[in-house]
DNA sequence: GCGATACTTCGGCCCCCGCCGAACCGTAGG
DNA sequence: CCTACGGTTCGGCGGGGGCCGAAGTATCGC
């Protein structure tokens, strides 16, 4: 019935380049043309023609500046996509055989990174934080797992209570679902995305609780944001620390 | 990070015979091999080799009954991700040049056809009928909508009263979620899926209010099944014929 | 202006992949 | 058995797509 767009949409992220790309702005920002090329490795024309095949597709929009190439993806809805897809294809053992023969378990070396600790993942919280935060939430009933994840009537004044404002009424249907659940790639447990995900991400990078860490997705819990996760969160940073193996 | 799976899983479903194979297989059903070649359009030996990609790449999995091959989705999960591609895809306009001239309206054929009045989407209910279904349940506060779908406590005993159990204690963490929103094709508006989903599709067929139609998707309200809808969902069969344009 | 920088366009290479037809293999059914 | 039928394997064909390097275009800084 309709094969052919979605054949067209599957064959924008079938090419290891161009997933590669669209991984990379997972992290929400706004990256040019030559960093993804390098980032990726391949040399600047060939990234130039991928990204304009993924504009073209509606993945990414671009906004130019100058001699600059700004790209991210052209939205929520798309980060999600991407997300899910990357989720789903980790999670499958996939041809056993194909596959490379690392184990189910990820190797030391990732599990230690910055990156697994806390990350940014498009818009919200991921990693080990990203977890616990989203468990912290879920254990004192901010947000409530009976069928699909929804913030509880008690945990909306609990949020507001720290600062961060959910107003559930906006422009109508088919808008962004205010929470939703994201499979962490690296804990293969799930965090939160949606708006509430994002809320809370702005929040504590606002408050000065989470550092960018050079110009990867990694993050960098400050002192007082350290306070602050064990106040508001119930949060140590011991939990973020790798389990032993 | 995880280019290579993402790629290799897009890979997939980037051809237009695979991807039309799973769209096709999105019935629930298991086809044969050859029911597939033919619907396809392609000869028996192409698709044999389409199909063994796809079952190699874990989307699909196979039977062997006799000389027979019987296929199928390899489970909800994957049928909620080639669903969740697949609307994507048609809510894209992607590259406005490249795709079809057809403006955004379906074309009346197919707005009037039978699989957009009434259809089984994987597991679930499709087509206006799934739309009036999730309508009326959420008019009626079974479903709520607050973030989120969810099954509310009345509406957990009015689903009984109909004789449908929706158990919530099921085997641990990463189970299939209770109600799942999923993007109708030819309405362009949210019906559901999930395990409600499928438990009002089981329900529906078992009491013979909806009959499938031929070979294909599409399904046929029963005299006694027009009763039913009007008495427990409030729908009427007008509620079924295509909008005016 | 003039050179550096960021990006794009073009040509060419190569490999991969989807398709088919023909031959082959197993099962079902007389 | 022997035929019919569903499915698979294989060879070969054609097209498309990803990659690069080289040349070209636009912008920035001096």
């Amino acid at each position: 019935m309709s094969a052919q767009p979605l054949a067209r949409l599957a064959g924008l992220l079938a090419d290891p380049t161009r997933a590669a790309i669209c991984l990379a702005l997972l992290d929400g920002r706004a990256w040019t043309a030559g960093e993804l090329a390098h980032h990726v490795g391949v040399v600047a024309s060939t990234a130039s023609e991928q990204l304009s095949r993924l504009v073209a597709g509606g993945l990414l929009v671009e906004e130019r500046q100058g001699r600059h190439r700004y790209l991210r993806l052209a939205g929520p809805g798309t980060a999600a996509l991407v997300e899910e897809l990357a989720a789903f294809a980790a999670a499958q053992p996939g041809d056993a055989a194909a596959t490379a023969p690392a184990p189910r378990n990820l190797t030391e070396s990732v599990r230690r990174s910055a990156e697994a600790r806390a990350r940014t993942c498009y818009d919200h919280l991921a990693g080990r934080l990203g977890v616990a935060v989203a468990d912290s939430l879920l254990a004192r009933g901010v947000v409530s797992d009976d069928a699909g994840l929804a913030v509880t009537r008690p945990g909306r004044a609990w949020l507001a209570g720290i600062g961060i404002d959910v107003d559930v009424d906006q422009p109508g249907r088919g808008r962004r679902p205010l929470v939703r659940s994201c499979l962490d790639w690296t804990e293969r447990r799930p965090h939160l995305a949606g708006v509430l995900g994002a809320a809370l991400r702005t929040h504590a990078m606002d408050a000065g609780w989470l550092l960018p860490v050079g110009t990867g997705r990694a993050l960098r819990v400050t002192p007082g944001g350290a306070d602050a996760l064990r106040d508001v969160f119930d949060i140590s940073l011991d939990d973020l620390a790798p389990a032993e193996p």
